[in-house]
DNA sequence: ACACTGGGGTTGATGCATCAACCGCCCCGT
DNA sequence: ACGGGGCGGTTGATGCATCAACCCCAGTGT
């Protein structure tokens, strides 16, 4: 089509399939230890990591879509557990009539602060212990360079081309 | 606990800020495409895959449970909507009484041969022409230094030493 | 004044992931 | 011959992710 190869070469098939296979243990890893040390799920401890650093511990949601990136309609669903399990309250917002705010509750700040330490630790045991200072850098470099040409492709409407967000050649 | 800090120093949180957000947009981006463009999601593609590899495209469900690395459990649910889908058949198998025999079905092989190249260049465009040729091989050091340690960890009774799968000082 | 649009929020349906328990059968030890 | 244990497979329950549609209100244009 593009005038590519039709699957990748012995570099790049090596290179993908290492760091898919990591990816993939990494986070089960992660999300197992998270789950049976502090009872809270990886959804869970990015929208509490995020109400813990807001003033007053409260936020609005869309405030937390933006820190967590994730979609309205999921959060939503996921404050709603939230809420059931105790962790924060859903409160109507005093100064926007259509609005609602979510506030940690005791036990979510509980949670969040008994986690966060063990997080660091888990992170540090499974990943960054694992590499070199040069290698850590390293991978922050490609994973910056990543990042930015995702972004970058994933908005279509804000350098003022109207580039698509497909694949350049044939979308 | 066991003398570290409480959470990451800039270098770390660096690394592993940049690392995490990259690793989610770009499996939200390669699974979108990979959706839209085949109608098959990840776990899809990696059944597919192994079956496609297999000769007469045909695999137990627990041969498939080994290289796709998913549990049983789940194997099994995702065949069964597999199957509803018309990718795969389930047949009892024939030489051995309690077993089942997972083929591929002529759809199931086009919807793999129409995804495989598009899925090659969505790994191309989205994460190996972000890097430079010694980016790639730093990452798939990377990758394959944090899986081994992954793995070893994983597996308490293979090495001989009934090690703790948890963290090292305390679990 | 009135339709439009857009943002914040909600809902329901569907598909995916995980856990725990269970069934049948084979193999092994005694 | 009989009792366990383990493996391959199945089931149901629960939590998470995504999509599409919808509601309400505010601001805007005309």
């Amino acid at each position: 089509m593009t005038g590519t190869a039709e699957w990748l070469d012995d570099r790049e098939q090596r290179t993908w399939q290492a760091f898919h296979d990591m990816q993939v243990l990494l986070w089960r890893r992660l999300g197992h230890h998270l789950a049976r040390e502090s009872g809270l799920s990886e959804p869970d401890y990015a929208v509490l990591t995020a109400l813990a650093a807001a003033p007053g511990g409260r936020m609005r949601p869309f405030e937390i879509s933006v820190v967590t990136d994730f979609e309205k309609s999921r959060l939503h669903h996921h404050l709603t557990r939230m809420v059931e399990r105790g962790l924060v309250t859903r409160e109507p917002c005093l100064d926007a009539p259509r609005g609602a705010e979510i506030a940690l509750t005791a036990a979510g700040r509980d949670a969040i602060e008994s986690a966060a330490p063990q997080r660091a630790e888990h992170v540090r045991r499974w990943l960054l212990q694992q590499l070199t200072k040069e290698q850590q850098d390293a991978l922050a470099e490609i994973s910056e360079a990543v990042l930015a040409n995702l972004r970058a492709a994933g908005r279509p409407s804000l350098g003022g081309q109207d580039e698509e967000p497909c694949s350049p050649p044939s979308c």
